[in-house]
DNA sequence: TTAATTACAGACTTAATGTATCCATGATAG
DNA sequence: CTATCATGGATACATTAAGTCTGTAATTAA
């Protein structure tokens, strides 16, 4: 069991944005560059995050992608969701019996991994290092 | 990114031999039943928890697999390392660079998630509901 | 209105991992 | 010796991850 590495790529990109360019639209290009992954992958990715309604996109030139919303409400979690989707990690017994103890163990482990993804916000880790990669 | 089936398997598997046979060995067979699930395959995630040290098994007539050593210590989390490894959730720039602050707050969000794996006994599930699924 | 720029969508490929099955081998009790 | 049991390796299949390619649609600048 591992995150994916697009989360990987959603989470620094997001922090890139919000370092470098928290107002206007940034293209893929430069947001790929610095990533070190392809311009097309990392649309995907990026499409994900607006469907989320986390950023979003315009089209033509000098378009590209820019951060939606209060940037310092933007947390960990949100951006996992958006990629990862919202689905439990731990499928049980048919994933339906909630009398399993097994199951609901798990889910409160996970839960408690939630709730700090929640309380990170990027906006933080920008503050404290914005080039961080 | 989801736990696997083998997970659930062993967590599964654990349960049921505490709670019904906590001492003498039991063979594959009865425990794949259980679950529903070949033997064979069965056989190989619980060599994972031979090897991790959590069972001992045994063979020839009368063989099977028992519980080894204190059943009250044994966490959820020794388990889950025992079949999906010890690695981590998150692998970021190379996965050497601790500077990364991305990384550290993934790191520390698995931990949040560790620690409740690891102060969850079996032992407790079993008083509770011997017979839980 | 045309051309350049940019995001978006779908089909596709490749590689890795998970989930099993089958069979041969080896250990052990009776 | 034989029946019973675990172990290991090879194999097969399905699913997912990771990435590429190409065309289409939208928007701006000239």
């Amino acid at each position: 069991m591992k995150y994916s590495k697009a989360t990987n790529y959603a989470l620094h990109t997001m922090l890139y944005m919000m370092a470098i360019s928290p107002d206007k639209p940034v293209g893929v290009q430069p947001l790929a560059d610095a990533q070190k992954v392809s311009p097309t992958y990392l649309s995907k990715i990026l499409t994900k995050l607006v469907k989320a309604g986390l950023i979003e996109s315009a089209s033509g030139a000098n378009g590209g992608y820019r951060l939606r919303g209060r940037q310092e409400d933007i947390s960990f979690l949100d951006i996992i969701h958006a990629v990862e989707g919202t689905a439990s990690l731990f499928e049980c017994c048919g994933s339906g019996d909630s009398r399993c103890l097994i199951h609901q163990e798990m889910l409160s482990a996970e839960q408690a991994m939630e709730e700090k993804l929640r309380n990170t916000k990027i906006y933080e880790i920008a503050q404290k290092h914005p080039m961080s990669r």
